[in-house]
DNA sequence: AGCACGCCGACT
DNA sequence: GTCGGCGTGCTC
């Protein structure tokens, strides 16, 4: 008899815990994959049953049983629960929290994992045709017809029990004569489907060729990395594949970096689709994303829309699994489990047998280097769609040019041309608020933040100084907080003063910014989107939020104020990023008949990898790129895992990661680099002190097993108390 | 993560 | 003499 519950329970701890069955549940069978009600300590928690054995470490004695199975069903495959336990070792996380990441915060919590359907009153064709005057003898009934006209989403059981006469006998007779029909369906979901009309939109042939190799993948695991300049019609692709899975019977999981670019998508596939279309992301109700999680996993809806952590959402019958913009580090996860969602998409996608795809017009690096191992078999879109141009680039040597906030005399002209011909344009600076620096005139002083090793930047709207790394703001001082002198500068560019420099060169101009302050307002975003696209708007300007998504057809200038931040950074990736930034803002302008031209001011002008980007195009940038990764022996040529510490004392997180790394010398460690402990880039965040530890090897199992024995370890450090620490495999940020 | 247990300073 | 600080260790 397997009596024995092995389960993982979502605390920090990287073991599991064994129960007894429930008293009351001897005959019960409870299979891997359901969830349990356990008593934990003086608490009771949801844990995950793992395996039932008939044979446990644990004394007899000790053993308590289980509360409850809550769970009739596995709600997580054996596949899935595999994937899980296998991240938990990768990533070096504890399994029960690893497990929780997979699941809807409402079944954490112990909520009910079977969705609450009711019964709903629609109009069939008949009803909807009948004539009023039928029913002049049974005005309950025309009432009823008449609600129902009025509710294309049809009206619940629930609803007509408010009504104070009996509305039973009315249905029925209703029911009886073909004009209503009565259907379960899940609790607050949209009515009736529409029907899906399909605009056979032609493809061409590379489309053709990148959906045909995918399909010919189906039913077994492959992985394609699709790269498509912007506007190569990578959603058309994704639309026929996921089209194609729906034929087949099966599901797909199409993951976006971010909650704005989901509504297009939704709205595509909505049209498309006959069968039901779930979204999961942060922006819903607890509710709303445990019905769509447990409609994916009972099957009732085929194809689920999501940002990073719905890529655990289980599946009844797995088809595809899609990510689009698959270089965008939103994908991985900056705090807890610290997975990266485009590299569990693959690892699912090969435990499920099944294909996935990875899409982006810059695709990263390391999904380069895959593609070059064939790792990743590689897909082109090469043509814009409708044979619109690539845009222009033109780089603007803005040494010795007389600036007019940040503005060069150069690209001013060009804006004038290119409102004069009644087009838009685009102005791009990856900088919000007004200055970054406020300094005194006198003395030098700079306004810094209290809490972090950050300057506090000048936000000119409500005249406040806020810190970007930490809640913190204040009033816009007068005077300087050190010498009293009322002669504070304010240096450098952001995107408010950018805005109040072009409106003054261009008074008669309607412009419109967009950065985080201002879309804080719910539907500022499309507001300003929506004003630009109805040709309302004349300059836009913003932040990198106008480099996702959104295609502008009537830009035809993109101005990209300051490149050369990115050029001169001391993180490694920094290039990287600047030319996906680049290139993605570039891919916003442009069409058909009207090609962009995107300008970069920069004092720069022969930066090497810069002017291979423009010249040569993005993948001559990465062949570039990628070669000095090499010769750094840096990822994808090499494997990282950064340990992090932290605490408001200075010292404790570096003697932490100190003594860690004397613990590493001491274990055996082929080669493995052992870089710091050194302060994190920004030290102090938020009154917090940040260190890491680096390690570095050419073996990824070289380097798995050092942190295996590493935590193993790790509590015999009474440092540890002391500090916050997080593992961090495959970093993509040195933050 | 919680939470209890346990051993040393300022208070009814 | 107690109340409570947070260091240490455990949770089947």
């Amino acid at each position: 008899m397997l009596r024995i519950l092995r389960v993982a329970v979502p605390v920090p701890v990287q073991r599991t815990f064994d129960y007894l069955l429930p008293d009351n549940a001897e005959d019960l069978t409870a299979e891997p994959g359901v969830r349990v009600k356990v008593p934990f300590g003086r608490h009771h928690k949801v844990a995950y049953l793992l395996e039932t054995s008939d044979t446990t470490d644990v004394p007899l004695t000790g053993l308590k049983p289980a509360t409850a199975i809550l769970d009739a069903r596995p709600l997580l495959s054996k596949a899935d629960l595999e994937l899980l336990r296998w991240l938990s070792r990768y990533y070096h996380h504890p399994i029960g929290e690893v497990i929780n990441t997979a699941f809807p915060s409402l079944l954490r919590r112990g909520g009910c994992a079977v969705l609450q359907r009711e019964k709903t009153l629609l109009l069939t064709d008949t009803g909807h045709l009948a004539a009023a005057d039928q029913f002049q003898r049974a005005p309950r009934q025309a009432w009823l017809l008449a609600m129902l006209r009025r509710q294309s989403q049809g009206l619940s059981v629930a609803a007509l029990a408010t009504l104070e006469w009996n509305w039973r006998p009315v249905v029925t007779s209703l029911h009886k004569k073909g004009l209503i029909r009565i259907v379960e369906q899940a609790m607050g979901q949209v009515g009736e489907k529409a029907a899906p009309h399909q605009p056979e939109i032609q493809l061409n042939a590379a489309q053709m060729s990148a959906v045909a190799s995918v399909s010919a993948a189906f039913g077994a695991y492959r992985a394609f990395l699709l790269e498509g300049v912007t506007g190569s019609g990578k959603t058309e692709v994704y639309t026929r594949l996921v089209q194609t899975v729906l034929d087949r019977g099966e599901q797909a999981i199409v993951l976006l970096p971010e909650i704005s670019l989901m509504r297009q998508l939704e709205a595509r596939f909505r049209e498309r689709f006959a069968v039901s279309v779930a979204v999961f992301h942060s922006g819903l109700s607890d509710a709303e994303r445990c019905r769509a999680w447990l409609r994916m996993q009972c099957g009732e809806a085929s194809v689920l829309l999501g940002t990073r952590s719905a890529v655990f959402t289980p599946m009844r019958k797995p088809g595809l699994i899609i990510l689009d913009e698959e270089h965008d580090v939103a994908f991985k996860q900056q705090e807890g489990f610290r997975f990266s969602a485009r590299d569990v998409a693959v690892i699912r996608a090969q435990r499920l047998h099944i294909p996935v795809l990875l899409g982006s017009a810059t695709p990263s690096l390391e999904s380069y280097y895959n593609a070059a191992r064939l790792r990743y078999q590689p897909l082109f879109l090469p043509d814009r769609a409708g044979h619109a141009r690539p845009p222009v680039f033109r780089l603007l040597d803005v040494r010795n040019q007389p600036l007019d906030e940040g503005l060069s005399a150069g690209l001013l002209a060009m804006t004038a041309q290119t409102l004069a011909r009644g087009e838009q344009v685009l102005l791009f600076l990856n900088r919000r608020g007004f200055a970054p620096i406020l300094i005194c005139h006198a003395c030098g002083w700079v306004a810094q933040c209290r809490r972090c090793d950050a300057n506090l930047v000048v936000h000119a709207g409500d005249r406040r100084l806020r810190c970007h790394h930490c809640d913190y703001e204040q009033a816009l001082p007068v005077h300087c907080a050190l010498c009293q002198a009322e002669n504070l500068y304010q240096l450098g560019l952001g995107t408010e003063r950018v805005q109040q420099a072009v409106s003054r060169l261009f008074p008669e101009a309607r412009l419109a910014r967009v950065d985080r302050d201002s879309t804080r307002r719910k539907g500022s975003l499309e507001d300003a989107l929506g004003r630009t696209h109805a040709g309302t708007v004349d300059i836009l300007l913003g932040t990198q939020m106008l480099t996702k998504g959104h295609h502008f057809p009537h830009v035809t200038l993109v101005g990209i104020l300051d490149v050369d931040a990115a050029l001169y950074s001391v993180d490694y990736r920094a290039h990287e990023r600047m030319a996906q930034q680049i290139i993605q803002v570039a891919g916003r302008a442009g069409r058909e008949d009207k090609p962009g031209t995107v300008v970069l001011q920069t004092r720069h002008p022969d930066h090497p990898l810069l002017r291979l980007l423009l010249e040569k195009g993005y993948p001559s940038f990465a062949k570039a790129a990628l070669a000095e990764r090499k010769t750094a022996n840096l990822p994808p040529y090499s494997y990282q895992a950064l340990l992090r510490a932290e605490a408001g004392m200075q010292e404790a997180p570096k003697r932490f990661l100190q003594r860690t790394k004397t613990l590493i010398q001491g274990l055996p460690r082929r080669h493995i680099d052992v870089l710091g402990p050194v302060p994190a880039p920004m030290a102090r965040q938020a009154g917090r002190y940040h260190y890491q530890l680096l390690l570095q090897c050419n073996h990824r199992a070289h380097l798995h097993v050092l942190l295996g024995r590493l935590l193993a370890q790790f509590s015999t450090l009474k440092e540890i108390r002391r500090v916050r620490w997080s593992v961090d495999v495959d970093p993509v940020d040195l933050y």
